[in-house]
DNA sequence: CCCCCCCC
């Protein structure tokens, strides 16, 4: 393979000409001696005709000298360069991107006979005050196209030392041009070579605060990711800038933001699409920006419950649903002795699918799912935990009842009917093993066993028809107060009082308590559904029940026809009481779930294999 | 300068 050396792409590179891609030779190379941070190489390299050393490779590059790939007398493509001017007028050309297209062995020695660029007397020109008096060096600020924005919190010292007779020439992109001030550029033209820059981007997440302290110190830190029409990037506040900005950073709102240090972000850690990340510093600026078009807004790609089961394991997902349960928050000890907050949700969405999300620390204590929110997550982890379940990451944004369509159908479509639909969690009973958790049961067992007979109650789970359930008493008008459920005392003048909250109401909430008779092969069994169970196995709200009660008996009456003869999988509570020294058991259905006919098959199976024995 | 993704 023979290369050829783009001629003039050395003048080119050093004069901020545009030129594409250029094939130069490496003449040679060394390790800039520097005290801190990684090593830094710079080059000579060669165009056949002109040799120039100005030639800084990005530390990204680093494995290519430390591979010993990058040597002497190899030709490589420059794929993304920038040249920056130093303050004292010389200039340097980045290499933030390359590849080796011939070794040194097969090029076999320098290609032609080049001679050092004469970099115009400009190159080596240090006399630095003179300089400051000349009239090419006008400051920036005159033609800067930011004088007009709102950066009032960034003032635009730019030196004039900096400005150079670069500005005339023929940039290409001008988001490296050595010489502007604070460019508005975008995210992705954002590197640590270049310091005068502003971003206008919107804020997709945003961390709390969290504490730290090991053996370099401590302190204290927040981060926040933000978005523009080019890309994402990472930006970390440490203690005084915690300070500035945390209250001041939303997430969802746009910002101008300049003054922060790049560096190379560690990819371990980092899930957003850059290789580089931000960290503000005392003299960084965030200023709300208040017109926000054509800066994206957070996009989600919502999965459907139903089909998570098709996921794998680990996938990071967007997930919506209403909240239809959700534990209390509580602490658990992790393996390494840490102490954190958990809380798990139960999601629901129109697939009437439910899976189980973890929320952690802060997230979980402040949840509040009382209302049965809209639930977004977007970032999330699926886990097969239990079959299939969700785990909230740092890098999650929750959103609670989020202004977007899809909240607003799901609530829609819950507050309708999805509130009463037979759900089936994906989370916890789904895998073969699960039988343990599910303690089987004919209704027969429950008597022969004399289940709930023990100190605590025990709990069992049974495949049952509904044979009858009693319309009468049914429905009770209980206290409007948020979680109070007391039956109130009609006071027969419009008002209602509810002895628990000590407190009339002019309105109350209905509320369902079912007796209804289950039968299996075996046996039948009284039991009792509150609530939530009870709207399960009617299909209607109690409200809906209490409007059809007293305005249209027939529709009233069909509701329980209906009912009857279904089959459910009832999950149970099960033990003795005693009223008037006559004991009995009194059965409690606690969930109601659609019967899982594979699984149904699999445990008559079982049971039958049990009997041949 | 952090970098923790946890528990059943």
């Amino acid at each position: 393979m023979t290369v050829t050396l783009t001629q003039g792409a050395i003048e080119a590179l050093y004069t901020g000409s545009e030129v594409n891609s250029p094939v130069l030779q490496l003449l040679n190379i060394r390790q800039i001696p520097n005290t801190s941070g990684p090593p830094r190489f710079r080059l000579m390299m060669s165009d056949g005709q002109h040799s120039l050393s100005s030639f800084l490779l990005a530390t990204q590059l680093n494995n290519l000298p430390e591979e010993n790939l990058l040597v002497p007398n190899c030709v490589c493509i420059l794929k993304k360069t920038i040249t920056n001017s130093l303050s004292d007028d010389r200039r340097v050309v980045i290499v933030m991107d390359m590849e080796i297209l011939q070794s040194a062995e097969e090029t076999g020695g320098k290609i032609g006979n080049p001679t050092p660029y004469s970099t115009g007397g400009i190159m080596f020109l240090k006399c630095a005050s003179p300089m400051k008096a000349s009239p090419m060096k006008a400051s920036p600020m005159k033609a800067s196209p930011m004088k007009a924005s709102p950066m009032k919190a960034s003032p635009m010292k730019a030196s004039p030392m900096k400005a150079s007779p670069m500005k005339a020439s023929p940039m290409k992109a001008s988001s490296t041009s050595p010489s502007s001030s604070t460019k508005l550029i975008s995210i992705s033209h954002l590197n640590p070579y270049q310091s005068k820059w502003t971003v206008r981007a919107r804020v997709s997440h945003k961390s709390s605060i969290r504490t730290w302290s090991n053996s370099k110190g401590e302190g204290k830190l927040f981060s926040f990711d933000i978005v523009d029409e080019s890309g994402e990037i990472k930006i970390t506040a440490f203690n005084n800038e915690v300070d500035r900005f945390f209250s001041l950073v939303e997430q969802g709102k746009v910002y101008y933001i300049s003054k922060a240090t790049l560096k190379v972000a560690n990819k371990q850690f980092s899930t957003l699409k850059n290789d580089y990340e931000m960290t503000l510093h005392a003299h960084s600026s965030v200023v709300p920006c208040g017109d926000s078009q054509g800066i994206p807004t957070m996009h989600c790609d919502f999965v459907p419950i139903a089909e998570l089961e098709n996921r794998d394991k680990d996938a990071i997902i967007d997930v919506i649903g209403v909240c239809k349960s959700a534990e209390d928050v509580s602490r658990i000890t992790t393996k390494t002795s840490r102490e954190v907050s958990k809380r798990a949700l139960n999601l629901i969405d129109t697939t009437g699918k439910v899976v189980t999300v973890t929320l952690w620390g802060e997230e979980a204590e402040k949840f509040d799912g009382s209302a049965q929110p809209v639930v977004a997550i977007k970032g999330a982890r699926l886990s097969d935990f239990g079959g299939r379940s969700l785990s909230a990451l740092f890098s999650s944004t929750i959103m609670i009842n989020p202004d977007i369509p899809e909240a607003f159908r799901l609530r829609a479509w819950y507050d309708h009917k999805g509130y009463a639909v037979d759900s089936q969690s994906l989370t916890e009973k789904k895998s073969v093993g699960s039988g343990a958790k599910m303690n089987w049961k004919t209704l027969s067992d429950v008597k022969n066993e004399h289940l709930g007979h023990g100190e605590k109650a025990d709990y069992f789970s049974c495949v049952a028809t509904v044979l009858y359930i009693r319309k009468e008493n049914c429905l009770y008008q209980a206290c409007p107060s948020a979680d109070c459920y007391k039956k109130l005392i009609d006071q027969q003048n419009g008002f209602y009082r509810c002895e628990k909250c000590n407190r009339e109401f002019p309105n109350f909430k209905y509320r369902l308590l079912l007796s209804a008779n289950l039968a299996d092969f075996g046996d039948n069994q009284w039991v009792t559904c509150f609530h939530e169970t009870a709207e399960v196995l009617l299909g209607q709200s109690a409200e809906t029940l209490g409007q059809l009660r007293d305005t249209d008996e027939a529709a009233f009456d069909e509701v329980f026809q209906k009912a009857n003869y279904t089959t459910h999988v009832f999950k149970n509570r099960v033990k003795l009481e005693t009223y008037n020294d006559e004991s009995r058991v009194k059965v409690t259905v606690m969930e109601l779930q659609p019967v899982d006919h594979r699984e149904y098959s699999r445990r008559l199976l079982s049971n039958i294999r049990k009997l041949a024995c």
